[in-house]
DNA sequence: ATTATACATCAAAATATTTTGATGTATAAA
DNA sequence: TTTATACATCAAAATATTTTGATGTATAAT
């Protein structure tokens, strides 16, 4: 079980996992495994429309997964490693869980 | 970049971030890395509706994150750890990316 | 100055998910 | 064999997410 101290996280990993749980949201995240990407890259790479790719990029960066940095009139978008490594401990943490076969309602 | 081979789970992957991305199912996760629990057990330390539960549960099952184990009218219900280590697999390789600075649109 | 590019934002429509309450089924206790 | 318990399933209602197309803003090229 979680303790109280990692509760406090559970907003932020339900928030992180939203950002993984749609499709288009992975091909975009799996785009910027190569390093940074701007949105007219996505729009070559997935013929996704400009305004849904924002609309992806704007859930993504609200869930803290990607930052980005201007350049012009480019907007560059790279995964954030803080997060990443956020994600990669609460998934130790699962997989380190006991397996018990407690017996229940009784 | 995710290669060939591992672009064809990506089906797989979003459905198991969805098990993730709800806040109850977050919860129920949590119970069951203490071990097995039954609806009734979940029922009493969540407040959570019956239905409501086993809707969620039929999530969690259908992404193949847990097991069920039938034992007169209870059934068990348990993390399934070839899943978890799927997921960890996945993290692994998200975290791994290179993050050179590569330009784009030019 | 005008025009083009890159992207954000918005409101409406389209979809999908979640919740609720009711009903169904199997098991087991009385 | 009647009744209670544990859970699944269903349809309808409530909500939330996603998509679309239009418009807006900033930058930069002509």
């Amino acid at each position: 079980m979680l303790k109280e101290s990692s509760k406090v996280k559970k907003e932020n990993i339900s928030k992180l996992m939203v950002s993984f749980s749609d499709p288009f949201r992975l091909e975009i995240i799996d785009l910027m495994m190569d390093g940074e990407v701007c949105v007219c890259d996505i729009m070559k790479l997935t013929n996704l429309s400009q305004s849904r790719i924002s609309y992806h990029i704007k859930i993504l960066k609200e869930a803290g997964l990607i930052s980005d940095r201007q350049e012009g009139r480019w907007v560059y978008y790279s995964l954030n490693k803080e997060s990443l490594l956020f994600i990669k401990e609460w998934i130790f943490s699962l997989t380190d869980y006991s397996s018990n076969r407690k017996r229940c309602c009784e």
